[in-house]
DNA sequence: GTCTATAAGGTGATAGAC
DNA sequence: GTCTATCACCTTATAGAC
């Protein structure tokens, strides 16, 4: 999507990216992104205006990577019984990656629930072939009885909120230890698809 | 906890409760705390000396108050045939009616990640009877063989993401209907306590 | 396009009267 | 304890030279 941008401009999406998702719109000073960027600070304004202008186009991309990332996974052509494995890992390595994101959204979403309309409803979770299929199994008897849209929360819950509370887990649970968090998360895809599986078949 | 505090200095917490929880503490002004208590904005600075002192009051409490909730159900004597069920229902409740908390307290510990330390070590999670009762039921047989961590963290996440996710899932899966949303978060208690038995049992 | 300098406005904090 | 007035600082944003 920056294709068409010069160098300077990309540096400063990327610095700018780098800096909201850890300390959100009112926590982040121009100055900081400048120096993320290795630039300097009016050049911020020279491309976007205004730091309100920077953040929204920062907060659409990075919704869009979000949401879009959760479509190209529930949305394959693929069975079940290896989607559902798939979701987990992939979703997983994903978090793991981009640990700040989810929290970012979920809390700039709260400020300004606005934007959010017509990015979702152009991804369209709905359509996604996951739901079909869960419905088709739940018919044929294949699988216990389930909306596939609280099936569809439960994977992800299951998967995103581990990442998200982990200062909680890692103070209540793994004595403070990074490593015993990063085992625990690790250990848990299996066991994630263990618990749906058992849960649903 | 307020009892030797004077009104004013409970009008304050309580409203800087309400406004750092919504806009975080760099969204927060002085001033919107000082309206919505009706009172002085100086009379902040007599009673807390500065916005960091009385966001640590703040966070602290309402850390305490979140982690302490979990506790109480977790901690209790009771079979985990019906334990299970008490939890899912009474954390929901529970949510629903503060649904800014905990993106405020993830949100807020990603930036201030000491904090957590001593609270969460006061409530010593991991000596919840239910720990115990789960280990003491898979020994049995009486359950199919799951670390108590995972399946503590699975409860939470069922319980806690969909209240923290509403914006998307409204937007998502609602058609941005709220009275949609608060009916699949009622449903959802039932088929969260189905979904966690099937898994275990 | 990129820099320096500076304006314009807001925010936390304090002094001092009552 | 509570108020008004004000300071000192910080931050966004712009003007203008190169």
């Amino acid at each position: 999507m920056n294709e068409q941008k010069t160098e300077t401009e990309q540096q400063i999406l990327k610095a700018a990216k780098q800096v909201f998702t850890r300390k959100g719109f009112g926590g982040t000073r121009m100055q900081e992104i400048a120096n993320e960027a290795k630039i300097n600070k009016s050049l911020l304004h020279y491309y976007f205006r205004s730091k309100q202008l920077l953040f929204e186009a920062i907060f659409k991309d990075t919704l869009f990577e979000f949401v879009g990332k959760i479509k190209l996974i529930f949305n394959s052509e693929e069975e079940l019984i290896t989607k559902i494995p798939k979701i987990v890992h992939t979703y997983s390595d994903y978090l793991q990656k981009n640990p700040y994101i989810v929290i970012f959204i979920l809390r700039e979403l709260q400020a300004e629930p606005k934007i959010i309309l017509k990015i979702v409803e152009m991804i369209n979770i709905k359509s996604f072939h996951f739901f079909e299929q869960i419905n088709q199994e739940v018919e044929k008897g294949k699988m216990k009885p389930i909306k596939p849209e609280h099936l569809f929360i439960n994977i992800l819950s299951l998967t995103i909120f581990p990442v998200i509370a982990k200062p909680i887990i890692m103070a209540g649970l793994m004595q403070g230890s990074n490593e015993l968090y990063n085992q625990f998360l690790e250990e848990r895809k299996e066991i994630v698809i263990n618990f749906i599986f058992s849960a649903i078949y």
